[in-house]
RNA sequence: GGGUGUUUAGCUCAGUUGGUUUAGAGCACUACCUUGACAGGGUAGGGGUCAGUGGUUCGAAUCCACUAACACCCACCA
């Protein structure tokens, strides 16, 4: 078979390696390698983005798998709260089923069966593209034992004083009717306008006739909320309204003018109307002045009966008819088009609208300061570093985080109130039965009945700053052997979007909870964007089905397309080609193995067949010697590389140096060195070395390319069910032959200059040339039969002189000569071209010499510098006078 | 309004504390090569005044300042 298809082996060995239990782990004496996975959505689909993400994660543990680590990949997903309450509130709407006709039972019921249904569907997808995560490890946030956990770890911040429940202005999202935290609300710039609106003045007009204050506002639907006009006390215009008081328009009401230095005289008109219900600032002057709060709107945003006027209009249909209705009423001075910045719900998508109400908030100062520290001194190691700055900045000005959600898909707050009768007041307990044991201690007389539990549930992210603990039990058991043993774990691979959702709250949570940092390193992943550089969307139509491309290139297609482009915290400019080029290496390695096993099946059979005792076995060839100590170097120097660059979490340039290491190295050179001539078998021990190397490579390649490397492990020899490569040893790195290396370079150089001799003067391979060579120090005497093999010459001569017929040319220091067959030499044309080599050299040497002539470079720069330039300036120089010496020759 | 980052070949990006032959890789491109692993292949090649300006230095893609474009993050000016 020709092409590799793989389809037909990638679920094989997957069912294999759960089979065999390659992915459980348990503590042992090993090291320990731990990642916990970004749970995604219950109910989420894979897309480009998760591949991204878990890809490399499987990079990592498979690497960290086989290099000796106990590797532990934890899977799970997550609740999300807002996201599946608001699918499953759409899903019975379908069903003509309101959410307010359900009681909190039975909508919870809906739920867990939609979850029962739709639920885990990633994780299954996550196998396709070969996640080698624990399965036996998997977990869900509304697990019954890790919901315990967030209980306990409320009832213990709450008990330290780190929880506590007040009223604020929250971000109140009207569609999802819940208050949502700070990172979940998006701010957009939007198109509105400035509405200038008249507030009459209460009683006479001003000594100077004035007999009224123009008020700029965004959003004249407030209006209806309003409590006083608020204007600069520097201000000399409104000087003269000290002391009076304003009506509001089309309300009537009598607002007092007050003076406040917050306002910006710049702005508007300078002056601003008060809304505390409905505005961060205005609330806190409202506070600081003891205005009334009067709160217009509904939970779903439509008016409220509260001043009698619009009731039930939603806020954006009131404001064009407030608008109007003001404007009939000559109530606008001028309206404008305005730009400004709209908060919107991160979720549901819907413009927020501050709102005043009683939530519950985690006090965040005293959480953060380790949190900071550890990752400002690389405790924890952030990668790219850049981040750094942005959770630097974040963290030093961290707000409370509002933890209470007005959903019921979620962990239910346990808090008990009290009846008013008792005091009134709250407990906080794990369990209602603790509760009320609490609340005894208040009122004795108090039954279960009495209490009744807060309706509202917690921010997803409450459960999943928790994740690192929580997936190992270490919540509710803090000494268990899991997570003594499994934590801290080593790297985090997420996305930046969710820097303060999550990644700062874990960091805060780690060491709270355990004194210790919950990873050593977190990897950010950019953002996959098409070829044109938009972000993927389901309304651009722009994202390819994860699936459908596993399907067309294969999972190890997919992984290595995605892994060569990708950079940490450098977004991914997506293209199929990529996978292409991925489907294509392991189409390369396919065929690699087929050339090998080729050989390997004929010195088997000429083995068997040519068994006499008396003929002695050939001696390898020297070329087939010296390509196995070359290759041999050749992959340690590779093996150095990967190291470094795995170290570093260059995961594309890793992928890189083994893609260049086997196809060009092993695929171009070695195998072209080694390969028999036709009709005749490989070396036994040439063979034996191939081999060998191959596994090699396959191994190196692995964590990349899981699936046909572990089809080609067992291809190359007999093997258990248990012998898989993906828990093999992974090659170490040895001393590579620097010196060789170097000198089968310039081997490969000369190979490659007379390749490009035939190609200009269309000699094929076939026919064979004879070279030429003043030897020298830099001439590689000692790979002269590979030099033949390769470069198809008849024979290496060494000689002093040289022929004008002779084509020639330059490799470092050493002159060769190739003797054309006939028709000879263009002279005028190789004359040219010795000539711009002549105009090259020169300008080179003369850079070189302007360094050497300068004197305080000569002092000053480090002498391995100065020595450098000099040995460039005498390579130089021989190559001026061999191409000099030609052209004489030419003339 | 603040902050961070990016700007190197047609595309996607490397270039590690300033010095490694007057700038590299992969892909794409051009020319040529089809009986012996692979045309999803091979060989050879073209292509960049390192965004701009100024500075520091013996020496700058690399350090500093400013400018421009783009991206992202944060922020209560109605």
């Amino acid at each position: 078979m020709k092409n590799y298809n793989p389809s037909q082996i990638e679920s094989k060995w997957y069912e294999h390696w759960l089979e065999r239990g390659f992915f459980h782990s348990t503590p042992d004496h090993r090291k320990p390698y731990t990642i916990v996975i970004p749970p995604p959505n219950v109910t989420g689909v894979l897309h480009m983005g998760h591949i991204l993400n878990n890809t490399l994660q499987d990079v990592l543990v498979r690497r960290a798998r086989m290099s000796g680590l106990n590797a532990c990949w934890v899977p799970g997903t997550d609740h999300a709260s807002i996201a599946t309450e608001a699918k499953v509130v759409a899903r019975l709407a379908e069903q003509g089923i309101a959410k307010s006709d359900l009681s909190r039972e039975e909508f919870l019921e809906h739920a867990w069966r939609w979850r029962e249904e739709h639920g885990g569907m990633i994780l299954k997808q996550l196998r396709t593209l070969g996640a080698s995560c624990d399965w036996e490890r998997t977990k869900f946030t509304m697990d019954p034992e890790m919901s315990e956990g967030v209980l306990k770890v409320f009832v213990d911040l709450h008990r330290k004083g780190l929880i506590y429940r007040g009223v604020r202005m929250v971000n109140w999202d009207p569609a999802a009717q819940t208050a949502l935290s700070d990172e979940e609300v998006i701010h957009r710039e939007m198109q509105g306008k400035l509405y200038f609106l008249r507030y009459k003045l209460e009683g006479a007009p001003l000594e100077d006739g004035r007999d009224s204050i123009i008020v700029a506002t965004t959003r004249p639907e407030t209006i209806l909320g309003d409590v006083a006009v608020c204007v600069n006390p520097n201000d000399p215009r409104y000087a003269a309204f000290k002391d009076r008081r304003v009506i509001v328009p089309l309300v009537g009401r009598s607002i007092p003018v007050i003076y406040d230095d917050y306002v910006t005289m710049e702005f508007g008109t300078g002056a601003l109307k008060i809304t505390p219900a409905h505005d961060v600032n205005d609330y806190v002057l409202g506070e600081k002045f003891g205005l009334e709060v009067i709160d217009i709107f509904n939970p779903d945003g439509t008016i409220n009966d509260r001043v009698g006027l619009y009731v039930g209009g939603d806020r954006f249909a009131v404001r064009d008819q407030i608008a109007r209705d003001l404007q009939n009423a000559g109530l606008v001075e001028k309206i404008e088009d305005y730009t400004n910045k709209v908060g919107f719900s991160e979720r549901t998508g819907v413009a927020i609208e501050p709102k005043l109400s009683m939530q519950w908030f985690v006090r965040m100062e005293g959480l953060a300061k380790p949190a900071l520290e550890a990752v400002m001194n690389d405790t924890i190691r952030f990668v790219p570093a850049k981040y750094k700055n942005t959770y630097n900045h974040w963290m030093s000005g961290i707000k409370d985080w509002c933890i209470s959600r007005q959903l019921w898909w979620g962990q239910r707050i346990p808090a008990w109130f009290l009846p008013a009768g008792s005091g009134g007041g709250y407990v906080v307990a794990q369990t209602a039965e603790e509760a009320l044991r609490l609340a005894q201690e208040k009122d004795p007389a108090l039954t279960a009945a009495d209490l009744r539990q807060d309706e509202d549930v917690l921010d997803t992210w409450f459960s999943s700053w928790l994740w690192p603990i929580s997936v190992f039990d270490g919540v509710r058991h803090p000494d268990n052997a899991d997570i003594k043993y499994y934590y801290p774990t080593s790297d985090l691979v997420t996305g930046p979007d969710i820097i303060f959702f999550w990644v700062a709250r874990m960091i805060m949570f780690g060491y709270e909870s355990r004194g210790e940092r919950p990873f050593g390193a977190v990897y950010f992943t950019g953002i996959v964007r098409d070829k044109l550089g938009r972000k993927m969307s389901k309304q651009l139509g722009n994202s390819p089905d994860p699936l459908e491309l596993i399907d067309k290139y294969g999972a190890d297609g997919v992984r290595v397309g995605m892994m060569l482009s990708t950079s940490a915290g450098n977004d991914v400019m997506f293209d199929e080609a990529m996978c292409e080029q991925g489907a294509g290496f392991g189409n390369k390695i396919w065929n690699a193995w087929n050339l090998i096993r080729g050989w390997r099946d004929g010195a088997a059979s000429v083995a068997s067949v040519d068994s006499d005792p008396a003929s002695e076995p050939a001696p390898q060839s020297t070329a087939d010697r010296l390509a196995v100590e070359w290759f041999s170097s050749r992959l340690n120097a590779a093996l150095a590389e990967i190291d470094s660059h795995f170290a570093g979490y260059r995961i594309s340039d890793a992928l890189m140096v083994a893609y260049k290491l086997f196809w060009d190295d092993f695929s171009g050179w070695y195998l072209e060195i080694v390969k028999p001539a036709f009709g005749s078998s490989a070396h036994s021990a040439t063979v034996a070395s191939t081999v060998r190397f191959f596994e090699q490579l396959l191994q190196i390649l692995h964590p990349f390319i899981p699936f046909i490397t572990e089809e080609l492990w067992h291809a190359t020899a007999d093997r258990t069910p248990d012998d898989c490569i993906t828990v093999s040893q992974m090659p170490t790195f040895q001393e590579a032959d620097g010196t060789l290396l170097a000198r089968f370079d310039l081997m490969r150089e000369t190979v490659t200059a007379i390749r490009s001799i035939r190609r200009a003067r269309n000699i094929p391979m076939r026919d064979q040339l004879d070279l030429k060579v003043v030897p020298d120090e830099n001439f590689p005497a000692e790979l002269d039969s590979i030099l033949q093999k390769m470069a198809g010459l008849g024979s290496v001569q060494a000689v002093e002189g040289h022929d004008p017929e002779w084509e020639s040319f330059i490799v470092k220091t050493t002159r060769y000569f190739v003797p054309l067959p006939e028709g000879g030499l263009d002279r005028e044309a190789e004359l040219a071209k010795l000539r711009e080599e002549l105009a090259y050299q020169e300008g080179f040497l003369l850079t070189v010499m302007k360094k050497l002539d300068n004197e305080r470079f000569v002092s000053s720069a480090p002498p391995a510098v100065v020595a450098n330039e000099q040995t460039k300036r005498s390579d130089a120089e021989a190559r001026i006078a061999a191409i000099k010496d030609r052209i004489s020759a030419l003339k």
